[in-house]
RNA sequence: GCCUCAAUAGCUCAGACGGUUAGAGCGACGGACUGUUAAUCCGCAGGUCGUGGGUUCGAUUCCCUCUUGAGGCGCCA
């Protein structure tokens, strides 16, 4: 007797008439009057299921193997043998099934055996792991993790954890959550009647991470090529289908390198996942091909097979004033690209990935590279069809004297970022990298619309269930 | 944060120009049939019509508030 995965059990190619003893939950049960019952029972080790034939004289059959509903638990004991009915190659025969867990109220358990829409599964996000779909999306999620991990560290990368908590309000601009232990009901003041951090945990004002690039900036001036990977936090209050509170975020790092290196690194990688995933996941891509989106595959494999479109931001301006096509925005040279801009460049006009590089510095972050035309910095957005903006990255700026320009123009606190500026002090290279959304990745791997799905437990404004 | 739309059975939806008993499909349950596989066929149960207020003789239906959800925009990954 040897207890296997069904995945293992489905790849191993397994004598007929070797004894097994499978653990799952059932997705069926049909019963015949052939003497005996039909149950699918999967265990999430991969997308296919096994079917069991549990047989009217089993002792407990009509007490319980008659009663079977979809999720209920149970171990099987029994022995493969080949199936005589069209649809599987080989099921098991019980000896022995024992159920470890009812599921209570069949009648309004929440996730029967019928479709759903997404939007309902949402709200029993601790369940919907019990559908194809999400747990699909999760050996999917799991999948593009390893293999970001695993692409990085083949190419000589470190894996830095940044921290999450911080001082640093973000790369200015965006709101980013509250760290305190003070009383919200008894906040202590300052002489300007201002909250008083300093009586605060940390002594000063802290915040959950809204990007780990600065610190991992600093681990990049010593160990040359370095990415941080986890969860980052946003507290905008953004409702689109690919927007999270919660987030998780790749950043790779490279010293001596230019932002061509970095576009470089950015499309290898989109690749290698996009490569690998169709490989390790084939299953659970035919089925979102099946049912998500017909050129789920095909689209992957077309982008890891063509170059990336390369275009500077200024050329895309022109593209979209020659297009012909009315905006809602207006185009003129200066704009950041509106969603319907980005959509139009990537998936009307290229049809695939496209990086769009050296945006206005006003648009832009205090960090970016300054180019010599004094208008743009080496900024670049990869642009992907049907999700938009999935990367995002810069050269940074290394020169210490136009860094500190740069942030005295835009009125920064020197202060709190003058560690950040030592690194320009000593030893100072230049360096690029990018930032990209774990959660969008799987989005557009899947053909998964909404970023809501490819989060096990989504946190967005005014929902932190779960 | 702004704009638009929505909320009726466990789920997906229909419906009433405001008036006795609010319908269907799926699921669940019972039965028939069958090496079945999104099985098929027959039957049964299941609803204070999101919350609070207003108009009215009467509101699930019309109006307003709130809550929640969805989509679009902005911000970005």
């Amino acid at each position: 007797m040897q207890q296997i995965s069904i995945k293992y059990l489905l790849t191993s190619k397994p004598e007929i008439g070797k004894s097994v003893t499978i653990k799952g939950w059932v997705r069926s049960r049909r019963d015949s009057k052939a003497g005996m019952s039909f149950i699918t029972v999967s265990d999430g080790s991969c997308f296919d299921t096994i079917q069991v034939i549990a047989e009217t004289n089993l002792p407990n059959y009509n007490e319980e193997v008659i009663r079977l509903t979809k999720d209920c638990a149970i171990i099987v004991d029994g022995v493969i043998v080949e199936s005589p009915g069209s649809g599987q190659a080989i099921e098991i025969k019980v000896n022995t099934l024992k159920v470890l867990g009812w599921v209570e109220n069949p009648d309004t358990y929440p996730v029967s055996p019928k479709r759903h829409t997404v939007e309902y599964l949402r709200e029993v996000a601790h369940l919907r792991v019990r559908t194809n779909l999400i747990a699909s999306i999760a050996r999917v999620r799991n999948s593009v993790s390893y293999l970001i991990h695993e692409f990085l560290n083949k190419n000589g990368f470190y894996w830095i954890h940044t921290p999450i908590i911080t001082t640093s309000d973000c790369e200015g601009g965006c709101d980013l959550f509250k760290v305190t232990s003070l009383d919200l009901q008894n906040l202590p003041k300052n002489e300007q009647g201002k909250i008083d951090y300093r009586q605060d945990f940390f002594g000063t004002e802290t915040f959950l991470t809204g990007s780990g690039q600065l610190n991992v900036e600093a681990y990049c001036m010593g160990l040359s090529k370095v990415y941080t990977f986890g969860p980052t936090f946003r507290a905008e209050n953004s409702n689109t289908t690919r927007h999270l509170a919660e987030f998780w975020m790749v950043e790779p790092e490279i010293a001596f390198a230019d932002l061509m290196d970095d576009a470089a690194l950015a499309q290898e990688m989109l690749k290698y996942i996009f490569k690998n995933v169709l490989e390790r996941n084939s299953d659970d891509m035919h089925f979102f091909a099946e049912f998500i989106n017909k050129n789920a595959i095909s689209r992957l494999e077309q982008v890891v097979n063509t170059d990336f479109t390369m275009l500077t931001y200024t050329e895309a301006i022109d593209k979209l004033l020659k297009s012909g096509k009315s905006f809602e925005n207006k185009v003129e040279w200066g704009i950041d690209l509106s969603s319907e801009h980005e959509r139009w460049l990537c998936e009307e006009m290229v049809g695939a990935p496209t990086i769009v590089t050296n945006y206005p510095k006003d648009i832009k972050a205090f960090y970016m590279r300054q180019n010599d035309d004094g208008k743009t910095v080496a900024a670049m957005d990869i642009l992907a069809p049907g999700i938009g903006e999935i990367i995002g990255g810069s050269q940074r700026e290394e020169r210490y004297d136009l860094l500190v320009k740069r942030m005295n123009e835009l009125n920064m606190d020197k202060e709190h970022l003058s560690w950040y500026l030592d690194l320009r002090r000593f030893g100072t290279v230049p360096h690029a990298g990018f930032g990209l959304g774990l959660d969008r990745v799987v989005s557009y791997v899947t053909g998964v619309q909404n970023i809501r799905e490819t989060s096990p437990f989504p946190r967005t404004s005014k929902n932190a269930n779960f």
